[in-house]
DNA sequence: TATTGTTATACTCTATAACTATA
DNA sequence: TATAGTTATAGAGTATAACAATA
């Protein structure tokens, strides 16, 4: 994860030939699309770093959180409510269980399907990471206050809720 | 692009063991970064569609964008600017020359460098497509006021400007 | 010695088709 | 007929190493 928006500041040489070295990005800037993705890629990457000790990338993190918040949810559920498509859960769950993070039991409704459960370790190892999530997210938003870091997260709801 | 929080509305059994069927996401939906990286799926998802069309996608509209509004930009500074490896641009670049989009000519000062420069058709298909990205933002917050616009793109900066 | 642009390549992430067992 | 989970695989996106030409 790299600064992104680094203008070049070689203040050597007043071509004849106009060359930029200040880049113009006004219209780029002006769009919440490329804002919210500036935002989301610096959290995200302070996100790596931290959960990087753990052995979790941001995509573990967030199912080992949804198995331990909702025991039995189903492989199903999951990649409705992360948009990652069935057959990209399979090595995740799998690789989570060989490292006895979480379990599977038979559904009691449904034998096609499988509830998902978080071991003790699971449980442990959550909780360890949402509280460094937690204070990353703390960090992350010092500059805005209280309300501000509300209004933020209303105003993200908004955008991508009305569709 | 799916709807990544639909939660499944199977209101058929009550189990006796505890299958969740409306999920609990309340700990991730507290994250900016999970807020912000869904509205920027949610809002580059439209812009994928509309961009279609044009054989454009987003980083080939942002490429195409800053080479319009900086006639010069060297490959290094795109690089820099869009977080794109510079590896990653050769390819771009050469597809977008062969569109007749863009074209390279010698840099004044350094025999290195290669100055980018938009063609009169590449002018063009960037004032078409800037349009429509103008037209989709509108949309995409017509859910938010004027003012709330502005601030969440004051709010989202200083979240990814802080580092 | 450092930088620009490039090649080749590897790795990760995401997407599609098809199968099985159940519903 | 449709769905849950899975396999295999393809494709896109992103990353590193190394090179020639030039600074």
């Amino acid at each position: 994860m790299s600064t992104v928006l680094e203008a070049s500041t070689e203040a050597t040489c007043l071509s004849p030939v106009e060359i930029p070295t200040a880049i113009d990005n006004a219209f780029l800037e002006s769009l919440i699309g490329y804002n919210a993705r500036r935002a989301a890629l610096a959290v995200i990457g302070v996100f790596m770093e931290r959960m990087a000790p753990y052995g979790l990338r941001v995509v573990d993190f967030s199912v080992l959180t949804l198995i331990t918040h909702n025991p039995g949810i189903t492989s199903r559920q999951l990649s409705s409510m992360l948009a990652i498509l069935p057959p990209n859960l399979v090595g995740m769950i799998r690789q989570m269980q060989a490292r006895g993070l979480i379990e599977k039991r038979p559904h009691p409704n449904d034998r096609r399907a499988q509830g998902l459960y978080a071991t003790a370790a699971g449980e442990q190892l959550q909780a360890q990471t949402q509280q460094v999530v937690s204070t990353l997210e703390s960090e992350a938003v010092t500059q805005l206050t209280p309300e501000e870091r509300h209004t933020l997260i209303r105003l993200l709801r908004k955008v991508y809720e009305f569709r």
